[in-house]
DNA sequence: TTGACAGGCAACCTTTTGGTTGCCTATTGT
DNA sequence: ACAATAGGCAACCAAAAGGTTGCCTGTCAA
């Protein structure tokens, strides 16, 4: 989930799903001109691989999806570790950095 | 940064320090017992180019600070902006996998 | 009904990543 | 003083990531 989100057009990609819900492969490959379309399927690959995007077939198009669930997970249990130990780290490196070497 | 955080061995480092800061990369090598020395400093190395981790050299021990502040600031830019969108993604996505095919 | 459009799949290539081995420097304890 | 300890640096290698091209399938519209 981390690699997943460790790529810059990916989260473009994200971005502008959360911007607007439900765009098609297409409208996706508008946002990375670099690749070509099989580029950007593979990075939709990996976000859906990740439960980062949920995709429909409706007829001939593919909807994306931004599921928001996962991300949020990370923020909750992961990033409000680091968040309660902040001060306590940040001391703890200033008093190392401020030490007599 | 997000690069950073995209490998398990690397968030173990981080969640040691944050549990013990300023620890030497010995110790630190412990924790990561398939690798070898110049492997983890590889690791470290990438978490200090991230700037999550600080380094003071000590006579010759080299220590580990945990540096808090950016993964907070991406908790906070970044991760915030999927929280402030959250429902609105969730009821999008419940209505496309709901809707008639 | 057929041509154009949206997308999937597989093979292939190149660059980056993750790891190793080998050797070098500096500090410390006895 | 010197052996052991802590770490740095560079070359090298295998595996994985990130792309591409080529071709195939399904769907819609004229």
């Amino acid at each position: 989930m981390f690699k997943a989100l460790a790529d810059e057009g990916r989260r473009r990609l994200l971005d502008a799903l959360r911007e607007r819900n439900g765009q098609t492969l297409q409208e996706l490959c508008e946002l990375l001109p670099d690749l070509t379309r099989q580029g950007v399927t593979k990075h939709v690959r990996i976000l859906e691989d990740a439960n980062l995007v949920v995709t429909v077939r409706r007829g001939r198009h593919k909807l994306h999806y931004l599921n928001p669930v996962p991300i949020n997970d990370i923020a909750e249990r992961w990033l409000s570790n680091y968040e309660r130990d902040k001060l306590r780290a940040l001391s703890a490196l200033k008093a190392a950095l401020e030490e007599d070497p």
